[in-house]
DNA sequence: CAATGTAATTAATCGCTGTTTAATAAAGTC
DNA sequence: GACTTTATTAAACAGCGATTAATTACATTG
């Protein structure tokens, strides 16, 4: 068959990082297959290889562009205009709020461990890196006198606080009240900051 | 070939788990199959199905097994003699420490997601709610003018801090400190508490 | 325009997976 | 010893990621 330059191989990626985008919020990470992602886009599973080194290189283009709608859904200016307490508290709503809206997404995102031969692409830990930046800006207004370090680790604590409460609300089960997580976020924040202030003030 | 009652039912079974455990901690969870867990202990794929609904049923049988581990794990009476403060601190650094000692067996439990159609089996919510319990315990002693609820509630999302600092931690990458982890759950514990008593006081 | 070379696309194949089915062999029963 | 029951397996099925050879379309040259 072979009708070429029908697409260019941008746009080949494109359609198939799309389709594959539908079928994970449709059916999650479980069905997502090459083999279907050809057929939606109208191509046979060979060609993707063409386009992508391997179904774990699509699946990091994929988290790619999950991390990069996360940092976007995390980028409203109200941020900037907030106390700095108030800042982390929407951060942490909006991050909950990202997990509820693409859960498949957001679960591909933290589920697909690095397979140990290659390890994670740079592009994604820059992106990373750019959203523990985000919670530092507040941290470092809040606690003037700490160290760089030390609000470095106070952002990654919270981030791993507030995602460990994401992830036990993914996994169902774990929570008889639904909509516990986002209270529970926002205590997590608030009694951290005011033990820490209280830490300094010792 | 058919050497029949060489081993009993449950005898199989114990044999399955156990091997599957071994192949797990060496190999990881993507590497697991029922082909070879059947090899490992002599038997066909097959004979599997006599003792395990599915490959889903063998993985909920083996997170139950870890759930036991890790309770086992928690159950020092040097949680008893502790000031209450202490003993959450025990607590979160053995939940690190068996994250660290079992890799692939906790995250097997935990990336291992219900696929939708049947629910987590009683028991092993169960061990969760016995698992929160053991958090309960210290905290009610901290704070004792707190509802039950209010109890519960820290209980979670302590829990679920130290939870997503494992999680952060094993899917390696996000840390630049490796020792780190350890510390960031001794001062998320900290500064709860400290944040929550000054609450209290306020 | 025709011939050649090149690159895209696919069908077929490989080895793997979980699962089911039919055949087989051993044990229990009368 | 004959018959039933049950454990066990080999074989098959559908699907997976990945590779390969063949085919088809395009571009380039003479």
């Amino acid at each position: 068959m072979a009708r070429r330059n029908e697409h260019s191989r941008d746009e080949l990626r494109e359609m198939a990082l799309a389709a594959a985008e539908t079928l994970l919020d449709q059916q999650g990470s479980e069905a997502l297959s090459t083999r279907k992602i050809a057929t939606a886009i109208g191509y046979s599973a060979g060609s993707l290889y063409q386009v992508f080194k391997n179904y774990d290189d699509l699946c990091w283009q994929l988290n790619q562009r999950t991390l990069a709608m996360l940092l976007a859904a995390l980028d409203t200016d109200a941020a900037q205009t907030l106390n700095p307490g108030a800042a982390l508290q929407r951060y942490g709503q909006q991050y909950l709020a990202f997990a509820t809206q693409w859960p498949q997404r957001w679960s591909l995102l933290f589920e697909h461990s690095t397979p140990l031969d290659l390890d994670t692409p740079d592009e994604l830990e820059q992106a990373i890196t750019q959203l523990f930046g985000k919670i530092e800006q507040p941290l470092s207004q809040l606690f003037t006198d700490r160290s760089a370090e030390q609000i470095s680790e106070a952002a990654r604590t919270l981030w791993a606080g507030v995602h460990g409460i994401a992830v036990l609300r993914a996994h169902n089960k774990l929570f008889q009240v639904q909509g516990g997580a986002d209270a529970m976020a926002s205590t997590l924040l608030e009694r951290y900051i005011l033990g820490w202030q209280q830490e300094i003030s010792a």
